[in-house]
DNA sequence: CCATTTAGTTTCGAATCGAAACAGGGCATA
DNA sequence: TATGCCCTGTTTCGATTCGAAACTAAATGG
């Protein structure tokens, strides 16, 4: 088989998703960007939250992000925060408004009903090869990968919890869970 | 295991591959709706080159798909014509340049080398698993499914090749593999 | 034959988008 | 410590997107 067939069907997946999230943006008057990057920020953790990491995990130009990011907060969704150490960055939160208006625009009920679909037809499809296209789809990602934290080669397990190699701090479980810039496969 | 956490995989590769797509197109001094006109006219059969078939397959409104048309007209990427038999239709079609254009902005080398990758570390990953996952997606999406002329309920074999039950009209295998707007399932 | 539907265009104002210039903090090195 | 470079983020500009709504024209269906 061509394994870039499987590329293509997933192409197709990611087609339908995007029209049935710019239907569901357009209900709730935001742009489709507007939920990319709330999404994202509800994914993300700590170290990923800033306006150059949206402008990597987007492939926008930073001017665009940074103007997008106006309007989020003028609209009340979203929420900067000066960073203490380094003084140029900001890190970016979503507010209350912004989670219940993620809530809403995000087509939750699109993958519940699919998932049903799988559950009574293909009871026995199990995430694997899934997680071997999305690896794979890392690795030929040019730039960052940004992959969950606890699948990074500087993720590791400690007596008491858990590891970031890069930073040397210790994470939570939901930590671990969450999109980072810096990660990194291998 | 939760059947929608396989769709939260598909979310992050479609992110990346967005983001891929985003960063060619402006490379190319295009903007990914034109890259996703120009990369549905190239997949679609001939019932489906139309406006309005654009207009719900990406899910914006007619006004936004007409003006996005005007300016791949101008810049000389499409070609419209007149349906003979229904005065109101046009069709589309890429011109050379928009083909050329299609192919350079299109990522094929991102999934060129995820594919090999796969190859290399999952030689026997096959595709059945993405297909169930696109058909459940279809059939959860609420408006057209967008799916492969040859799996769709209307489409039959007869004794000199294919025929579509829906035009009554007969398919070549070219157009068998192609994106229908009045694709359906079961 | 007339009302309704459908395909597509036009117009408007707000927002996106990339490019380029800009401000200012960090950091290395001399 | 001073200089220069890199990095983060903002601002400004003009072309384009985007949705909403009004519009034209052709098909459809009582």
């Amino acid at each position: 088989m061509q394994k870039v067939d499987v590329y293509k069907l997933i192409e197709r997946m990611a087609a339908l998703i995007r029209s049935e999230e710019r239907k569901r943006c357009t209900e709730m008057g935001l742009q489709v960007v507007h939920l990319q990057v709330m999404d994202y920020l509800s994914r993300c953790n700590k170290y990923s939250n800033t306006p150059v990491a949206l402008t990597n995990y987007l492939g926008m130009t930073k001017g665009t992000v940074s103007q997008t990011l106006l309007l989020l907060e003028r609209k009340g969704f979203i929420r900067k925060e000066a960073d203490l150490a380094d003084k140029r960055m900001v890190h970016l939160y979503l507010t209350e408004e912004g989670l219940l208006m993620l809530s809403q625009a995000y087509p939750s009920d699109l993958f519940s009903n699919a998932g049903l679909f799988l559950e009574v037809h293909n009871p026995d499809l199990t995430e694997e090869p899934f997680i071997s296209a999305l690896t794979a789809l890392q690795k030929a990602h040019k730039s960052n990968s940004f992959g969950l934290c606890k699948t990074c080669k500087f993720f590791t397990h400690t007596k008491d919890g858990f590891l970031c190699g890069l930073t040397k701090e210790t994470l939570t479980q939901s930590d671990s869970e969450k999109i980072c810039q810096e990660h990194t496969l291998l």
